[in-house]
DNA sequence: CCGCATCCCATATGATACTG
DNA sequence: CAGTATCATATGGGATGCGG
């Protein structure tokens, strides 16, 4: 069984998981709030180049996949924090096998993640 | 070092890996060739809606990134064969994670790969 | 058989301005 | 602060037809 999400069409688990993550940004989201819960403001500041509309879009996105976590503070002003869901965690511990490969063979040794 | 390749712009390897499959069938040609070198009319029949101008087209990029091997017979009528690097067993073992992830968590249980 | 060339469109993303 | 609304653009991908 599965969390509440949007339709999945695929019938491949890579391609489904590929549909989750697909996303000019989405994977910088996760590992941004792999560590912790942030801020719309606080995300936007760590992924520069993003605009406001694409990380809000992405986000509900990934809320509706189930796999980011939205919590509104009713105060003034707003406050709302982002944060993983488990289902998001385990995402993130899959895509470690993938970012490993990337730095070790496409990125050379250079720093990065 | 890395194999020769176009140019990557990320700096973070996840990223970076998401360049490399970033494309509709990407991930399906992957799995496609784990198993067995394919000719390319091979490879469109077994990925049901796929045109061959994409095809062709992820496949020129797939072996400028290193992860596919493209070997011309020269033969009438013409023969090609399509087989993964050794990246690109690599790069599929990897993303072996990400697809339990999806078939786990999206498909539920559902057949599937 | 393999694949390129051309045209076309849907969608994803971006820029900018505005609001509860 | 945390978005939404609107407009503009880039890119990927699909349809079709031709060529070595």
């Amino acid at each position: 069984m599965r969390a509440a999400r949007r339709p999945i069409a695929s019938e491949c688990g890579l391609d489904a998981a590929m549909e989750v993550i697909g996303g000019k940004w989405k994977s910088s989201i996760l590992w941004a709030l792999n560590e912790r819960r942030c801020r719309f403001g606080e995300l936007r500041r760590m992924l520069p180049g993003v605009t406001e509309k694409v990380l809000a879009s992405h986000l509900r996105e990934m809320e509706a996949d189930g796999i980011v976590c939205r919590e509104v503070f009713d105060e003034v002003p707003p406050h709302v924090e982002y944060s993983l869901t488990p289902l998001g965690v385990a995402l993130n511990e899959a895509l470690a096998a993938l970012g490993a490969w990337g730095r070790d063979h496409l990125l050379g040794g250079r720093d990065g993640h």
